[in-house]
DNA sequence: CTTTTTGCAAATGATTTGCATTAAC
DNA sequence: GTTAATGCAAATCATTTGCAAAAAG
């Protein structure tokens, strides 16, 4: 399934967002490489587009999200993630030692804990569950210590 | 069920602390004002306990962390918020607008997503589920706009 | 007394802000 | 040609680090 830069671009134009190569690149770093903070995307990005700023890249993920084609996440402790938005809900396990991120799905059916027995009054939107653990690389690293 | 200050020095005894001001200080506020940022813990100590510095306040957090006693929660976005470790399995309402926090029960049992249905290979010891969205006087106030 | 905590100062690191320049439409 | 994006520099904010002074046991 891969993606080509026209579907990227048709996804921008749709998202009434300009088309520029920091952008194209950017998605494509995304799709590389989902769960990447933003130094990753910033170096993805001079790879493919060659030489960006900091900000602009920061200025397209916070456009991609706004627009909800990216999707930010921000495991405790450790500087933000982005992953393109996929329709279906899922969820992310975190590594306690490494910060390495994976998606699952939730055990309990399509929207997992969308309604919590007492909301306090509150209108939800989403329910977002992350998984903490070890990776599999750590446990091995850790065994053998 | 108040908590007395012998409570908390009993507290910070079994788990190895030491008893100072600053902690029986910041163990009231948390008390007091549970899911609390950094800053509103250091206003509150410095009103119960005098003049405290930022770092200490940030190390009383620290070790109430490491010895189980406290727990840290980052909500995207927001600085971390501490609470203090209550043996049920519960999680928490963020509301978007204000950053609001509320505790909730989970909807499915006691520990709710714990086993998502593909692990990844990684050992998990905890599931940390957080619901965003608006909270009632944040509601209010839009209406009004 | 010995070890742990505190206080103070300075550093770090991710992210944001402002404004002139440049590229998209 | 307009409007939106980028580049550059500087600012902000939460949090951490290092070390000497003070307090706990």
């Amino acid at each position: 399934m891969e993606r080509t830069s026209d579907d990227y671009k048709a996804l921008l134009r749709s998202a009434g967002l300009r088309v520029t190569s920091t952008r194209l690149g950017a998605l494509e770093a995304l799709d590389r490489r989902p769960h990447s903070d933003t130094e990753t995307i910033i170096a993805e990005v001079r790879d493919s587009v060659g030489s960006v700023s900091h900000q602009a890249v920061y200025n397209v993920l916070a456009a991609l999200c706004a627009s909800g084609i990216a999707r930010r996440i921000e495991p405790a402790g450790s500087p933000a993630l982005y992953e393109l938005r996929v329709a279906d809900n899922h969820h992310h396990v975190v590594c306690r030692r490494c910060g390495a991120v994976g998606d699952v799905d939730c055990a309990v059916g399509e929207r997992p804990c969308l309604t919590p027995s007492d909301a306090h009054g509150y209108v939800l939107d989403e329910a977002e569950v992350t998984y903490w653990g070890i990776c599999p690389a750590c446990q091995a690293s850790a065994s053998k210590k």
